[in-house]
DNA sequence: AGCAGGTAGTTGAAATTTCAGCAGCTAATG
DNA sequence: CATTAGCTGCTGAAATTTCAACTACCTGCT
């Protein structure tokens, strides 16, 4: 194996702040959620995705793709949304193993409530502290970064024994 | 309470490209050091930072703040990397409350060898999708907003009793 | 010295997420 | 049609994180 192609000061500093950045934001965001409207981040966003979609429903692999959480995960957390009243399940019509989560008036007025802070927080920790070319910077850089990894397979196989 | 100001199209997509972005890459960051090292990346990160600081040791405060973690979260971490050997506890000399984390030789080397494809999952998630005009502007973007919200203080206080 | 208020780190329990594996179904192949 | 590979979602247990105290100690003030 190789040596290890360490980073350097430009590219350490990239990542980094990257990554400094993005927990700094997201920690806030979850604690602005948490004290203002008593959900995490995780709830909210399903719940979001949800009050979006046609008929306020989606299927549960679409929905864990959306939210970027793996299947259990999405699973567990339906099961504490049902639990909490905000959310349904219903059977898929077109495929016997499929699962509809459906989001309940509950649920769509727990978002509404939950979203006037949410939006707010998000101006003022990322919208507002950019300018426009950086917004359109970070937009695109993101796009591209999303699309890259998307493209990906998510686990890169090695040294298979070839057959 | 005001109208909820909802984001408009740029912003929304500003906002949840970067929210993808970000969690598309952890995730793989996450996968890929699971996978090839068995670590997490919280303990990773963990490791990582008592292996540059000085004496590889830090207090456990300026720890948990490196990492973005709170308090709790880390006395559990390091709980764990004591018991897998890699962090020593040291009681602190300048405060007696306070408690040194020291990397050990055998977390020391933990990290050397997780770090060579980490550190080749960056490149290949991040730097390398990006051009160095890319690079530049996501680093200054990602100061500005660590700078800011590092600077705002952490809950909103809201409607205190006055005196 | 004695006290008030803040800081450092820990603790245990509850909540959540991860992990591995499963049962049922669909779809492609021959 | 039968086979088989792949998908869908769920489950239970283990691991981790969150939450709310709590102890011990430091700091500044009187």
């Amino acid at each position: 194996m190789a040596e290890t192609r360490w980073l350097n000061d430009e590219e350490q500093r990239t990542w980094r702040s990257f990554l400094l950045a993005s927990r700094l934001l997201f920690e806030r965001v979850e604690r602005q959620l948490k004290q203002d409207a008593d959900i995490s981040f995780a709830y909210y966003e399903i719940l979001t995705r949800l009050s979006e979609a046609p008929g306020r429903t989606m299927r549960m692999a679409d929905l864990a793709a959306a939210c970027v959480f793996d299947r259990s995960r999405l699973s567990h957390a339906i099961d504490r949304l049902v639990r909490d009243g905000w959310v349904r399940r219903v059977p898929c019509p077109s495929d016997t193993r499929g699962q509809l989560a459906e989001l309940t008036d509950e649920g769509m007025e727990k978002v509404r409530q939950a979203a006037h802070d949410h939006v707010e927080q998000v101006r003022s920790l990322l919208l507002d502290r950019l300018t426009l070319d950086q917004r359109t910077a970070l937009q695109e850089i993101s796009e591209a970064l999303a699309t890259g990894i998307a493209d990906m397979p998510k686990l890169i196989s090695m040294g298979w024994p070839s057959r």
